[in-house]
DNA sequence: TTTGAATAGAGAATTTTATACCGATAAAAT
DNA sequence: ATTTTATCGGTATAAAATTCTCTATTCAAA
């Protein structure tokens, strides 16, 4: 008996796809049936082979000469990426960061969906934002398993993080995508994404200072 | 004659630097004076020798037997990522997102000022966001030259991305942080980094769904 | 109908990145 | 003073990611 395997998806493959994705909107929005791997690496400055290997994991098949067709190739990687479905989440930490993310609309074309936000300031708490009512801290374990929810988003100051991370894991949260300048530690079976912006800044510093010198 | 180069660095080796560094700041706050990579690649869930090799860019000496004072590692990492020298930056787009970094005080820490903003708003020409004056984008190109900027920072909507991006090359800017939804295009010799959120998101996404499954 | 051009897809080769190993060395323990 | 232990830093190996090569296929043009 054989059980097919979710085959592992490289990391850097994952923060193209979405790439591919903006491309593919605009293409479909001017009104592009197919695309082949070469003009989407040409666009994006990659390699065709790459792309195609990229689009691989997403098992759509091409087609010699026309490539893919786009349409489908966006459906597909949003599937591959769960993006077709809803995803309810929570978010902890309705601060700057935190009232941006709620307010953001565009989440829910990625499938997020926030479900409530989390905070132990008492002026926020009870209150709606963007439409997202505020719970108490204390409250977040028991919502949690209540609402079988499996992301959590932790938009808090680094020094409560942690914390926050055991209520998230101790209500049986599954993934925790982490804004929080800090390491947090989590069960290995947790699948944690740090978010950080200074990780996206190192990377530009850098780049910026190798390129004068 | 030989020129030293500079190293090409791996962009992941780049992604976890600040992430000792947050790691590394606790720890200074901590009274600790000295780290192994074996430490620091436990509480971060990393092989050591993954860690050493990361730090071994910054050209630090590390001893036997107690590894690296903490305090010349926060020094060497921050003077190797440039973020011990302050960098003027402008910022494009103030809408919800751009307000929010424009208030992000912290950047500071990170090298990185914010000398102007522009939009084109009138209402919010010529006000002041979080300290910083706001100018018409048609004024980009002229400023960018006149006061040497280097990094521009782009939040503004997918569709004006790259007219803003040209501009910004017209003014001769050499590092673009671009949060738009949509891939850019720009002579090769400036550096682009693309910081979508939904770059983090499919990894977080994908992971779920690998470990659901 | 035939020919030519473009492209997917499979697999090999290469490059890059990560891990394992080991001798040298510094600090701590004996 | 000697032994033990932890760790660096260099080298070797392994794994992973990317690029190259080639064949079969599809579409379009002659």
């Amino acid at each position: 008996m054989e059980i097919k395997e979710l085959k592992h998806t490289p990391e850097a493959t994952l923060r193209r796809l979405p790439r591919y994705l903006h491309l593919l909107n605009r293409l479909k929005d001017e009104g592009v049936n197919d695309v082949s791997s070469t003009t989407i690496a040409t666009e994006m400055g990659l390699d065709p082979t790459l792309v195609r290997k990229d689009i691989e994991y997403t098992e759509i098949k091409g087609k010699p000469k026309t490539g893919f067709n786009v349409t489908d190739l966006i459906r597909e990687i949003r599937e591959f990426l769960n993006w077709n479905n809803s995803t309810d989440a929570f978010l902890v930490g309705a601060g700057s960061l935190g009232t941006a993310m709620l307010g953001y609309a565009g989440f829910k074309k990625y499938g997020l969906n926030f479900l409530a936000a989390f905070d132990n300031d008492i002026t926020k708490i009870g209150s709606t934002i963007h439409g997202v009512q505020v719970f108490p801290i204390a409250k977040l374990p028991e919502l949690i398993l209540r609402m079988h929810i499996n992301i959590g988003v932790l938009t808090v100051p680094a020094f409560v993080a942690q914390n926050v991370a055991d209520l998230m894991v101790e209500g049986g949260i599954k993934a925790i995508w982490n804004f929080a300048p800090i390491q947090i530690k989590v069960p290995e079976n947790i699948v944690v994404e740090n978010a950080q912006l200074t990780q996206s800044l190192a990377v530009i510093s850098r780049k910026l200072r190798e390129t004068l010198q």
